[in-house]
DNA sequence: CCCCCCCC
């Protein structure tokens, strides 16, 4: 006769949840687990090691069909322990098997290898299987789900969800269980969103869930995702069953669960349509904006805002993926006196609307850096609420309203960098010029306060791709319709966009430069539009708004780069931004320049 | 079966 080796007491470790790698265990005993749905086949084992034994391993249907013969020795390829909520006995801890190789058959091995103790519970709490080593004794086979049970009051429920009499909590769902119904709210739900890869294409969408006991994702695809759609809505309760389970992936996914499902062609919901009470509300941690600032970058929070303003839609095509993308910058403030860009993606971004200072909640917003400002983004995961009924919501609202509105600001989107509110330094057109900057690549910036000396008006407006953030010069076909190169497409209509050419004078010289839509129509007073329209349409209108900014005065914030041009060396300089004159900085820049021009 | 989370 054989002498089989068993893994002796790797199974108090298994059950400590240590990894052992292929341990050798014979099969005690197997029944058949009570399963109403004829799909799923699982047994339950009594399984030993040669030293301890467990009652409450199971065989899932992948690592077994038909069982396994009493007295049989198997290898564990694959294996996990599971905490199962048992309706009687509280938790416990089972092991289940999931990929198993049959290395003896049980009447070759012909009787029980060594003399095998139940291994106690480590736990301690449940340990009501450690007197018994008898699966018939047990209570595994109605071993569902269920911490606290609630009974389910069935005039609230739909006949087709009606067989079953108990509400499982999210958090005692695994794959190992497939007769359950839970009772969450949708705290999220994605856009309809389609894929293409080598593996195939298709639609799918997501919904967050949450109950009291913990939090799931749910996925649909294809037709189940046309399906559901709709009909399920975020805050909305709903009795869900016949979702298949699967571990889900922590990379994607920062839900607490070990597990997300998927819903099937069985999957049956039913929204609750009577008490939800029970199902908690979307919980809000906000975080004040001014504490943004010392969150690390990737992180997310929940942020609750007052819109100040909101940028334009813009339209751009992402590097990466190629995909056209649409975002809205939205500028938020709230009672920490802090501001920060939030930008929102997609049909969020074209459908915000931040006319009258909205109230902005983000769930789940990530914390992004730009030019050494702070900002946020959401994500496919957060959820974006605008002027919520939340006690929060209307706090700030009077807060804004009373003293916000008014309030001095910090920025902690602002650039340190280049671009938006940035830190230049002092320089005269004078001193850019002899100093030859405009050698780098980025170029050199400096600001000066200057007077506007002439503006030349030909040319300043251009046809533009009516396309958000586009603004290609457009080809005019002379048949109605404008090409744009870039955009590679025609359209039946433009956009004028400003492009000035102006000379400015400050104390030491003159120095043409050029201004960007967003800075000429700061000097101008008027859009883009007003001036190419009065240029084609009121040439007198046309030279007054040009006559008008003469000789007005700002802080001009210029980048300067020397530009090859036939051969020749040029300073070309372009004017960023354009500010009023702040006088009392301005004096101290002054004060300065003289206290070092005596000392 | 997705798993991209983007740009200046």
């Amino acid at each position: 006769m054989t002498n089989y080796q068993l893994s002796e007491g790797t199974l108090k470790l298994i059950m400590n949840d240590d990894k052992v790698p292929d341990p050798i265990m014979q099969v005690l005993g197997s029944k058949k687990i009570n399963s109403s749905s004829s799909d799923k086949e699982r047994y339950r084992i009594l399984l030993s090691d040669g030293k301890n034994n467990v009652s409450f391993a199971m065989l899932t249907t992948q690592a077994s069909s038909g069982g396994v013969q009493t007295n049989s020795i198997i290898k564990l390829k694959k294996y996990i322990t599971s905490m199962i909520n048992n309706v009687n006995n509280g938790e416990r801890k089972v092991l289940l098997i999931l990929d198993m190789e049959l290395i003896a058959d049980g009447n070759k091995v012909g009787k029980i290898i060594g003399n095998p103790t139940p291994l106690g519970d480590d736990k301690g709490s449940s340990t009501t299987v450690s007197n018994s080593t008898s699966i018939e004794n047990s209570s595994m086979n109605r071993a569902t789900t269920a911490p606290a049970p609630v009974e389910r009051p069935s005039s609230m429920l739909n006949q087709s969800l009606s067989e079953s009499r108990i509400i499982s909590p999210i958090s005692g769902l695994t794959p190992y269980h497939n007769k359950w119904v839970i009772k969450a709210r949708v705290s999220n739900k994605s856009d309809m969103r389609t894929w293409s890869n080598s593996r195939g294409e298709g639609k799918l969408f997501n919904i967050d869930l949450i109950d009291e006991s913990g939090e799931i994702r749910c996925t649909a695809f294809r037709d189940i995702a046309d399906k559901f759609f709709n009909y399920l809505q975020v805050d909305k309760v709903y009795y869900i069953s016949k979702c298949q389970l699967k571990p889900a992936n922590k990379q994607f996914s920062q839900l607490n669960n070990d597990y997300e499902m998927t819903m099937t062609n069985e999957t049956v919901i039913e929204e609750c349509l009577s008490n939800d009470n029970d199902v908690p509300q979307v919980k809000f941690n906000f975080v004040p904006i001014d504490e943004i600032a010392n969150r690390d970058v990737g992180t997310l929070v929940d942020v609750i805002g007052i819109c100040k303003s909101a940028s334009d839609l813009q339209t751009f095509t992402s590097r990466s993926t190629n995909r056209e993308l649409k975002k809205r910058d939205v500028h938020l403030v709230d009672q920490s006196k802090t501001a920060i860009d939030l930008t929102l993606w997609g049909s969020q971004a074209e459908s915000f609307d931040g006319s009258n200072n909205p109230v902005v909640v983000v769930k789940g917003a990530k914390i992004g850096e730009f030019g050494g400002g702070k900002n946020l983004s959401t994500l496919m995961s957060s959820q974006l609420k605008i002027n919520p009924d939340i006690q929060e919501c209307y706090r700030i609202k009077g807060w804004y309203d009373i003293e916000g509105k008014q309030a001095d600001v910090k920025n902690i989107s602002e650039r340190s960098g280049i671009g938006g509110g940035f830190q230049t330094s002092w320089m005269s057109f004078k001193e850019v010029q002899e100093q030859g900057l405009g050698q780098s690549e980025k170029g050199d910036y400096y600001q000066t306060m200057g007077t506007i000396l002439l503006i030349r008006s030909e040319n300043s407006v251009y046809k533009a791709c009516p396309t958000a953030e586009c603004n290609k010069k457009v080809v005019d076909l002379e048949n109605g319709m404008y090409r744009c190169e870039k955009c590679n497409r025609e359209y039946p209509n433009f956009k004028y966009r400003l492009l000035v050419s102006m000379n400015i004078g400050d104390w030491s010289t003159n120095q043409w430069v050029s201004l960007f839509a967003s800075e000429a129509e700061n000097v101008l007073g008027k859009t883009s539009q007003d001036v190419g329209y009065a240029m084609e349409n009121d040439s007198e209108g046309a030279v007054n708004i040009f006559q008008e900014a003469n000789f007005k005065q700002f802080i001009f914030k210029c980048r300067a780069k020397m530009e090859t041009y036939n051969d020749e060396q040029r300073l070309k300089t372009v004017v960023v931004k354009v500010d009023p004159v702040n006088y009392e900085e301005h004096n101290s820049y002054l004060v300065d320049k003289i206290q070092s021009f005596i000392s």
